[in-house]
DNA sequence: AAGAAAAGTTTACTGGTGTAGTCTTTATTT
DNA sequence: AAATAAAGACTACACCAGTAAACTTTTCTT
């Protein structure tokens, strides 16, 4: 059923992201200049997330030296929404909203465009 | 700045919800109850959790016996949204609630209601 | 073919988390 | 006051996550 996201843990998810960041499979040195620069992680550490992604089919080997994002960002990101308003808004998506709204994190223009997005225009 | 909402785990947030779902402190026997039947926990179990807890300052001993949360479910689920949508959102809380619609976890119903919510009415 | 460089594999270590047992202290009941 | 029960404190232990070194294999270059 689930593809692995709920295994991702923070460290990892700096190395999706950076898989993320770009349509095509990353090699291993772009990975892990990204990941020095904004991270400050040594070679091996790249090496063992990698390592422990692919264990968890979040991430396979493209070829040699080349790899892929198994899990999509769109996967992760509604897995992870889901996850969230089950743990702490008893399930309901609304409640998650409203709790946005009364934090001043949306707001009424951002509701308008939501609402207008839902009226059959594709997200981009 | 944080009270220690980072620092809830899965097993502690179990205790969290118990708390919170009274709005008196409990007593430990409560807590062992709820959570022997909920979680399957032994009694010293929830010991540790909540000791734990007391120590990251998120509960707090009211009298001896009945603890009291700190943090608040309100605070948390705030703290926990804005997590999230730092770490995968972009930020952008639009950017979640987009996913939400496009999920189908949030109607259009859902978002009339939580306009009308913005246009001044406190939330029950 | 030899050497260098990058990739892959194995091993490691610390601290946190899930789960719980045991011992000690305090309160309650008879 | 003694016995019991509940609460609190201390200890435990396996596993995972963050972080990384070291060793091995493959590939590329000269």
């Amino acid at each position: 059923m689930c593809t692995g996201a709920e295994k991702i843990q923070d460290a990892e998810l700096e190395v999706m992201q950076v898989l993320w960041s770009s349509s095509q499979p990353l090699p291993l040195i772009e990975i892990r200049q990204a990941l020095s620069a904004k991270c400050g992680w040594e070679d091996s550490t790249v090496k063992t997330l990698l390592r422990r992604l692919c264990e968890k089919g979040a991430v396979a080997l493209e070829r040699r030296g080349v790899y892929r994002a198994v899990i999509t960002r769109r996967d992760y990101s509604r897995w992870s929404a889901r996850r969230l308003i089950g743990r702490v808004f008893d399930g309901s998506a609304k409640q998650l909203v409203a709790a946005l709204v009364s934090d001043g994190q949306l707001s009424e223009a951002d509701l308008a465009e939501l609402s207008a997005l839902l009226h059959g225009e594709a997200p981009k």
